[in-house]
DNA sequence: CGTTAATTGTGTATGATTTTCAATAGAGTA
DNA sequence: TACTCTATTGAAAATCATACACAATTAACG
């Protein structure tokens, strides 16, 4: 499923008795349309959505972001800014993994094809559900290995 | 490199114009003798040094953490309970990852050599210096998969 | 051994995320 | 459609992990 359609998102709430909101279709519709390679934090929903003219509390942008990563809908990354990134869940041809730099920050996505089958294989062997799997390579990126030793 | 000897960790950090300290000596051996399959929480390896006769404050304790995380020496891992935990980085025969259950936040080891394969080529091949590479699984387990609807 | 800057410990600050709670509003049902 | 029930929301306050400030200490090096 690449697309998660506002019904499907609906279903998946209702099955569980949750309930479908005007905040959660929001969030969902805002990553659906983010950019390829844009992460969002908290706050950065958060701006979105008051500059979008359609603003949404910051307990319930919390509370939704952690709900759909739970769910699978999203995937929370950690990218060393010292508060966590969200970007949607997208399987097969669309997976991809991050390569960071510890000192400045800078990520780069990349894409292999055997990670996703690595995570599938490894959640089945132990009878667990997968919901998201991700390489995370932290490095030193070439314009900070040039600076001497800063950090 | 498999065991990081104390003057090996003195060497890396003069060579950066650092110190070679108690403390830092302390921590590195901590991590050293950790049973396999344990991971420390700042808060954790607090409570272990003051239990053990050898107490470091908190901030130092943060802060070695974070220098040795950025040395290569240690992988910060993000489990899921809201805090960051540690353990040795080690490379080749001894890299392993990690499956977590979203729900209860159990976590499983796991080996596999193209992880660590993938995570140096992609490095390489950006030009980036490798300091560590973790795949993340973040899947439900079986226990958490019977009891119905939680969270 | 003396110099010098890195490091430490204590106390305090910061900032991300969670919680509380009263008001609101989905979802299922008659 | 109206009604009930409880999940959800927004606002404010609380938490808690982590960072910072600064004076005292100390590792490195000549
Ligand atoms: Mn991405
Ligand atoms: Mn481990
Ligand atoms: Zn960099
Ligand atoms: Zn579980």
């Amino acid at each position: 499923m690449t697309v998660y359609t506002t019904s499907a998102l609906k279903a998946e709430l209702n099955d569980r008795g949750w309930r479908l909101t005007p905040q959660r279709q929001t969030i969902l519709n805002v990553f659906q349309q983010l950019p390829k390679g844009k992460h969002l934090s908290a706050e950065d929903l958060y701006n979105l959505l008051e500059n979008q003219g359609e603003p949404i509390s910051l307990s319930t942008i919390y509370r939704s972001l952690k709900l759909m990563a739970r769910m699978g809908i999203l995937r929370e990354l950690e990218l060393g800014e010292g508060h966590k990134h969200y970007e949607l869940n997208q399987p097969y041809p669309h997976h991809h993994d991050h390569l960071i730099c510890v000192r400045c920050n800078k990520t780069i996505e990349f894409k292999n094809d055997s990670i996703l089958k690595i995570g599938t294989k490894t959640a089945e062997k132990e009878g667990y559900h997968l919901l998201d799997c991700q390489l995370t390579i932290h490095a030193i990126c070439p314009t900070c290995q040039r600076a001497l030793l800063p950090v």
